[in-house]
RNA sequence: GCCCCCAUCGUCUAGAGGCCUAGGACACCUCCCUUUCACGGAGGCGACACCGGUUCGAAUCCGGUUGGGGGUACCA
């Protein structure tokens, strides 16, 4: 077939004026970055309000880079983030496939079309060659661009080498001393001078197309009508430009979205572990906290809200108001947001979620580290074997009622789903674990007086006390042995959970239960006692 | 080297010539609440990168400098 046979093929769309086709183009090269996740939730958003359609495009016309894996990483990604394609991908549609590598022959119809009309050439210029006059180019401090050698071979020529079987691989014709300027809706028009842009390469020797023409030619056969991306591909929109307009085929709006930094203002680099959305899956982050953190970080509510309905975003967001400095991923405020939607879960939600958590978890096989952000972006990281976390999941399930019950203590002291992992083990009887005799005897400064308050408080303790009672008693238990009261809390508190950071006492011996409660007050008598001798 | 984008508190930002002695949120600090932590409440710290213009008047407009980011592949 040739291009516009290609056209009858994918017909334009029939969709309400104003109705926006949006995609993603990811390339399946590596684990899902949280990049495409912000630019799923843009352009998913931007479909959605407009009443059109977002489609995944699977870029993967560079077959040396491809991974295993890569691409049911992105669904699954982009599922736990719901933000799912309308068509695309391995979904199909009407303008299927979506997956370049199966397209090849629509981009080297194009790529002759080209050819014949001028605005594209064969080159025959090996690696070697243009590795050469780079060095060269590099060495004077000259722009590094390809020196147009096969430029204007004559057209015998090249046939003749084509028909030996030459290896060549197709290049676009940048014209000479002009201007290509493009209207990018944040930044406004954005201009280039010709004789900066590159006679790029768009069809490979192997046959593939670069990401240029496949961009170029998708873009336009399957109806796209925004382009959302990122900030990288500004310099390379020039090329795009050339390809419209060397097609004669109308070019789309399209915007730049600033790309996301760490907090050093770096790109935000693998190192840290922090750039794939799979992580922060791990982290604990609920799917709709993260989504609301990055749209949050990009768009500012009109009501100056952190945490809002997704809906208002899809509603208000409008592309033109993107911000064009890149933002920080400030795990703070990450921690902040997610927290907020932490807490908007009943008990049994967030006992639901928790459990799915844990069995994801799991189901990774692997090791698991938690990084707990701090002030100054330090962090501390927390490391649970497969075993632990099996364990843990064994006495979070063992009683569904007994884990609401501490759970309902204080849901707002948890800003992620790891956050229960992290603090409640020691409500668990085969998870607790005794303090040591130094931390018992730390609040009163003495193993002896810790034991008294112990002991004593053993003999005072009656688990039908309400709170009053509860708290009366242990005053007046400190009064008659001459201890601070606050010192006396805190001992009981210690010996109950192993912490000294917990919810309030009272409510944590009523769930613990007598029996419990009398168990680990004797392990910690016993522990104090046998240290001491 | 060359090309492009950008520049308000630590971070995300409000601000589209006078409403700004620059507002909010996160973070941080202090105090209150309190048997610890958390939550909550009340305060506090903290920014228009710099230099020139334009203007009666500039965070807002223009130019330059500096700084940051991105691109410069038969990668996307």
């Amino acid at each position: 077939m040739n291009l516009e046979q290609y056209a009858s093929v994918y017909p334009p769309r029939s969709l309400d004026p104003g109705a926006q086709v949006t995609r993603i183009g990811p390339s399946p090269t590596g684990k899902a970055h949280i990049g495409t996740a912000l630019q799923a939730v843009i352009n998913r958003s931007i479909a959605e309000q407009t009443g059109g359609v977002f489609l995944l495009r699977v870029e993967d016309t560079d077959q040396e880079r491809l991974v295993v894996g890569a691409y049911e990483d992105l669904i699954a990604a982009l599922a736990w983030m719901g933000s799912i394609p309308d068509e695309g991908g391995k979904l199909g549609g009407t303008y299927a496939p979506y997956v370049q590598s199966q397209r090849l022959e629509i981009y080297q119809a194009a790529a002759k079309s080209l050819v014949e009309q001028g605005h594209a050439y064969y080159c025959f210029c090996t690696a070697e060659r243009l590795k050469m006059v780079r060095e060269k180019q590099e060495a004077l401090k000259q722009p590094t661009m390809y020196d147009r050698h096969c430029r204007n071979l004559a057209k015998d020529e090249v046939e003749t080498r084509l028909a030996a079987g030459e290896a060549a691989v197709i290049r676009l014709k940048v014209p000479d001393q002009t201007q290509i300027r493009f209207n990018d809706l944040v930044r406004g028009e954005i201009v280039f001078d010709s004789s900066t842009i590159d006679d790029s390469v768009i069809l490979k020797t192997d046959g593939f197309p670069t990401y240029h023409l496949a961009v170029v030619v998708d873009d336009h056969f399957m109806g796209v009508t925004t382009i959302v991306r990122g900030e990288e591909w500004i310099p390379s929109t020039p090329k795009h430009v050339l390809l419209y307009q060397a097609f004669g085929w109308e070019m789309p709006r399209v915007v730049h979205t600033p790309i996301l930094r760490d907090m050093s203002r770096r790109k935000l680099s693998k190192r840290s572990g922090d750039t794939s959305i799979t992580w922060y899956r791990i982290q604990g982050y609920l799917p709709e906290g993260l989504r609301n953190f990055l749209t949050r970080i990009i768009w500012v509510h009109p009501e100056g809200k952190d945490v809002y309905d997704h809906q208002d975003f899809v509603k208000l967001f409008r592309p033109e108001d993107l911000p064009n400095t890149g933002p920080v991923v400030d795990m703070q405020l990450l921690d902040f947001v997610n927290g907020q939607y932490l807490r908007q879960l009943t008990t049994a939600e967030l006992y639901a979620a928790v459990v799915g958590y844990l069995h994801f978890l799991i189901d990774l096989k692997q090791e698991i580290a938690f990084d707990v952000f701090a002030a100054s972006g330090t962090s501390t990281r927390f490391v649970y074997t497969q075993d632990q976390l099996v364990q843990y999941l064994k006495a979070f399930t063992k009683d569904a009622d007994y884990t609401q019950k501490v759970l309902a203590l204080e849901p707002e002291r948890f800003k992620r789903l790891s956050d229960v992992i992290l603090n409640t083990p020691y409500y668990f009887p085969a998870l607790f674990q005794p303090a040591s005799a130094a931390l018992l005897s730390k609040p009163l400064g003495d193993p002896e007086k810790a034991v008294t308050a112990l002991k004593e408080y053993l003999l005072v303790y009656a688990q039908s006390d309400d709170h009053t009672a509860w708290e009366a008693k242990v005053r007046e238990l400190a009064r008659t042995t001459n201890l601070k009261d606050g010192k006396v809390f805190m001992t009981i508190r210690i010996a109950a959970t192993g912490s000294e950071q917990t919810p309030p006492l009272f409510e944590i011996l009523q769930i613990l239960g007598e029996t419990e409660v009398r168990r680990r007050f004797q392990l910690a008598i016993h522990s104090i006692i046998s240290a001491v001798n």
